[in-house]
DNA sequence: GTCTATATACAGATAGAC
DNA sequence: GTCTATCTGTATATAGAC
């Protein structure tokens, strides 16, 4: 059995990823782990640091994959497919990625936490982007590392927004292709 | 002045692209025009049937917009950099696109309204293949017309999105390059 | 069409006992 | 660390007067 606090900030993901944080409340966490929302409190005194602790977990663990695909030494398109199935397999259980869900409600955040947002992205940013420098002379793109990157970071949180209005995969699909076409 | 009914569905349509439809109250909806909460219930009943008419009314506006843009007659280039725009416009006050806010949101909507959500991204995506159909001469891209839609409706969406989070322009700027890259 | 008043439910947060 | 109890605020929605 885990510790509580963690406990907490497991369901609490799982709830942000498919409605996001203005849609879970200390009670119902407090229900799902088995305790009251009293004891929330205590692990996490207000929402804003529950935020912060669920965003700053979640990076940890996207950062991890990303690290392990890295060093599994494929082509660089299959680094990249890669990282557009770490954002596909979220879609799996009609969620979206955390830090997407969490853009969509950054006006309700507080400044930690919207820090916390941008270094995200950043930080997926760079990763694709040495993949790409990494791999240059497999490429045929006519798109800087940089522009790629960032359209492929933005492209896929976009991607799983919309097919789950449909419960379909042709956006994620496309950027699959997307990333083939670069090679 | 307008009809009351229509100020309410201005007010909230605003609202909603800041700030989500579940942040949005009828009490400040009813401040904001200067009436009592049960009086905007009287024009909209319940909040879903907000939500429709709001989605509903907004999917007319753009449509009127890239019909616009379809008629001005100019490059395929042209084209896809209005419709960039369109989209680039809402982050100017730090909104998102009404119907990608609202896509965050679906699992709190209602059948009807995320129906019509389905449809908005739908006809974006056909008007886009359809400019690139018809502009095929002037293209030069790997991919077909439908993957390129998919890629610049999901990917804009996606780019406001994280593009708000720090305030910033990279992403939907990528984007534009993306679009010169297609031709 | 708008109002007052209210029913009902739920939110985040805290005090203080154990 | 967890509890009970409570404060305070807000939400959607409705009944019925005007």
């Amino acid at each position: 059995m885990q510790d509580k606090r963690e406990q907490i900030e497991a369901v609490a993901t799982a709830a942000i990823k498919r409605a996001g944080i203005g849609n879970v409340s200390f009670r119902t966490l407090a229900e799902a782990v088995g305790v009251k929302s009293a004891s929330v409190h205590y692990h996490f005194p207000t929402k804003a640091a529950l935020a912060l602790a669920v965003v700053e977990a979640y990076a940890q663990t996207i950062q991890a994959s990303l690290d392990r695909a890295d060093r599994k030494s494929g082509s660089g398109q299959d680094k990249l497919l890669a990282f557009a199935k770490v954002f596909e397999d979220v879609l799996a259980d009609e969620n979206l990625c955390l830090c997407g869900m969490m853009a969509s409600e950054v006006m309700s955040l507080d400044d930690a936490t919207r820090s916390a947002l941008t270094q995200f992205f950043r930080n997926a940013e760079d990763w694709v982007a040495g993949v790409l420098k990494q791999h240059s002379a497999e490429l045929n793109a006519a798109l800087p590392p940089a522009d790629i990157a960032r359209i492929l970071m933005s492209g896929l949180e976009g991607a799983i927004l919309l097919d789950r209005v449909e419960m379909g995969r042709a956006r994620i699909r496309s950027f699959r292709r997307f990333i083939k076409s670069l090679f």
